[in-house]
DNA sequence: TTTAAAAATTAGGTATACCTAAAATAGGAG
DNA sequence: CTCCTATTTTAGGTATACCTAATTTTTAAA
């Protein structure tokens, strides 16, 4: 295992590669790499019997990649409770900084930290932190953007971009916070919030990228839609 | 900055290149390196102007060099502090994964974690933690073996190798511990100590890569010998 | 169903950092 | 002061992981 090919794997399960084929091109618009060179490290990934690999059809991982890349994401999440619980870090800085430390967290010291943190559910940006075991169990969640004028719901989750990140921790938007959507204003425009009280507009983008509990009808217990 | 180059840099550090110049061989057999990998990196490394290179005689650290190769330290150290005080590593344990972690300390993050830390002055070893703007001070110490029967010390510091921490620890020597020589083997045989009260019989190999205070001579107050 | 655009692969090249084997240099023993 | 051994360097080769440019395959539109 190399930095570099875990790179990969962390991208093909962010892309869905635990569900779905993933393209060669998405993982090269994220990893910021040559497409080319996507190819050749996935062919050699697949020999190594990471992923799948369909050529010119996309690449899904294996059980052995999946758990490689759940390690990682565990690794990931604990640093950032670290980071921000105990050294004063902000959301962007935390990860920052997590995404060098999960290179080079084996089990012993991802356990050791769960331990120490006493063993967190969520990090910091509300992702779910996967057990040692591997299990991961998602809530179902709706983007900001989806809720409808007048709902009120909690903001659970927020897409980790150092830009969105900046730019949600200057507004004072934290997981957690009761919301409640004033106006949607039209052609992607912004989004004015009740947020915990407090009269808050953000970006039509930004909305796109934090998450809310999803709204239950009343009476049937269903999701609405 | 690779990994590489920050391990040859501790290398050179830890092999007195801040003083003298350090021979090749000495940097190959540290790292585990071919004689001739390390000529290689070494003119690399002077191009930079990391290191003084002089073809056939050796190298040593510039300004620049030994900046970095202290600033690794001081990642180190502090990371082994961490680990033992909050996540219950063992002294070799903790050298082995902060041997990993210093590679990824950016300054940032080893001032928060100093303070976190509360800016311990000693690594769990008992080597001196470099301050972030790069001071060092060390203390005079003298190697165990060269004690004499009968002189009363105190356990000030130990080398970082897995297999003597692994030894020590199983004999229970802290640093910080009163010590005193009981009797010296002949011919390089093991030392009986009288470690804060308790028996304790070690190897010559580990008496000489265990550091106590210097014996001073109570009339002169110079150092004996 | 042909065709054009998008996506993926192959070919050929770069830089890093290691290796072994062969040649060059340095330093101490005689 | 020469010679022998240590050490060091040079030469040539490997693997990783990236790149650009050219070619192939796929997909979707006319």
């Amino acid at each position: 295992m190399t930095p570099h090919k875990e790179d990969y794997l962390k991208a093909l399960y962010e892309l869905g590669g635990s569900e779905h084929l993933v393209s060669n091109k998405q993982i090269a618009d994220l990893l910021k790499i040559a497409p080319a060179s996507v190819s050749e490290m996935l062919g050699k990934m697949s020999r190594e019997g990471l992923i799948q690999y369909e050529p010119y059809k996309g690449s899904r991982l294996t059980q052995s990649g999946l758990q490689l890349a759940i390690s990682l994401v565990r690794g990931h999440q604990l640093w950032e409770v670290f980071l921000i619980r105990h050294l004063g870090y902000s959301w962007s800085e935390s990860h920052e900084d997590a995404e060098m430390l999960e290179h080079i967290t084996p089990p012993r010291l991802a356990a050791r930290l769960d331990r120490f943190l006493n063993y967190p559910a969520y990090c910091p940006h509300g992702n779910v932190i996967p057990k040692a075991d591997g299990q991961v169990e998602n809530a179902a969640l709706e983007p900001l953007k989806d809720l409808s004028v007048g709902e009120k719901s909690k903001i659970r989750r927020v897409d980790e971009e150092r830009e969105l990140l900046d730019y949600l921790e200057s507004l004072g938007i934290e997981i957690g916070s009761p919301v409640a959507v004033l106006a949607i204003a039209p052609y992607e425009g912004p989004l004015t919030l009740d947020l915990d009280g407090r009269n808050v507009q953000i970006s039509y983008k930004a909305a796109c990228q934090i998450y809310v509990d999803q709204i239950h009808d009343p009476d049937t217990n269903n999701t609405i839609f």
